[in-house]
DNA sequence: TCTATTGTCTTATAGAACTAAGACAATCAG
DNA sequence: CTGATTGTCTTAGTTCTATAAGACAATAGA
């Protein structure tokens, strides 16, 4: 069972942040076909927030036609998103964990690498496209 | 002179995007005491945004003291956010960029690759932390 | 001094997001 | 059938964010 976790400091909507991480555990493979999701209520007691914003972000994943709501049992997940091969993630996950250890010491917190990361991808982008 | 870039797709409010782009530029050291951020008409000029938010992200920045407005100049660094060694990032980056051609040639897109950072980033916390 | 540039401020409007509190229908286990 | 669980829906209100349009004071340069 997949669990969410919201950052508050981030910026992002509650519901968006749910939609999110299941979005990307759908392309990792962490999530398959018929699994089933949090119930609303559920998650509602683990993150404490509003039965509606729960409701809002399976409605969205709903929409996407990635889950499926099934009264009186719950949400299920109906199909995966077109994407990137499923074992891709285990092989890279090695060399990132390696990189996130080294700019650890270099003294950068969590919030500075995703900066990080974000500004070398435009840049790189920037680049090939020049 | 620093140059902005919005992602409107990210949720984030560009106020907020826009200050972030500074704190960062602040820790890497791309920009420095006494560098001169771009006028708020500018910024206006080139994100096709309102005024109010450009203000209310230097505000946001002049309050945590890094900037400073001067009626009739514009907006200078004033200092730097208490951070990591300043030169730590350009030995990061090519590792980086490595690993990120990697992810790409993969099949991951740009918001897969920031969300797996993420994830990444959260689970080696769980682990450290177990 | 005069003018253009710049930061700063005000007021009003609109929309998105989240919360609150409650209700209903479908499903499953007993 | 009955009760508990679950998804779904409604209405209302608050806060945050962004926009719009205009005005003022300080500064630098001609």
């Amino acid at each position: 069972m997949i669990e969410f976790h919201l950052d508050t400091r981030s910026g992002v909507a509650p519901y968006l942040q749910i939609a999110r991480q299941v979005q990307q555990a759908l392309r990792m493979g962490t999530l398959q076909a018929d699994d089933q999701l949090p119930t609303v209520r559920e998650v509602v007691g683990k993150l404490a927030i509003n039965p509606n914003t729960v409701l809002k972000a399976y409605r969205e994943l709903e929409r996407e036609g990635l889950v499926a709501g099934r009264p009186g049992q719950g949400t299920f997940v109906v199909g995966t998103p077109a994407g990137p091969p499923p074992g891709a993630y285990t092989r890279l996950r090695g060399g990132l964990v390696r990189w996130l250890r080294d700019a650890h010491a270099a003294g950068l917190d969590d919030e500075s690498i995703v900066a990080f990361v974000t500004t070398t991808l435009r840049d790189s982008a920037e680049e090939s496209a020049a």
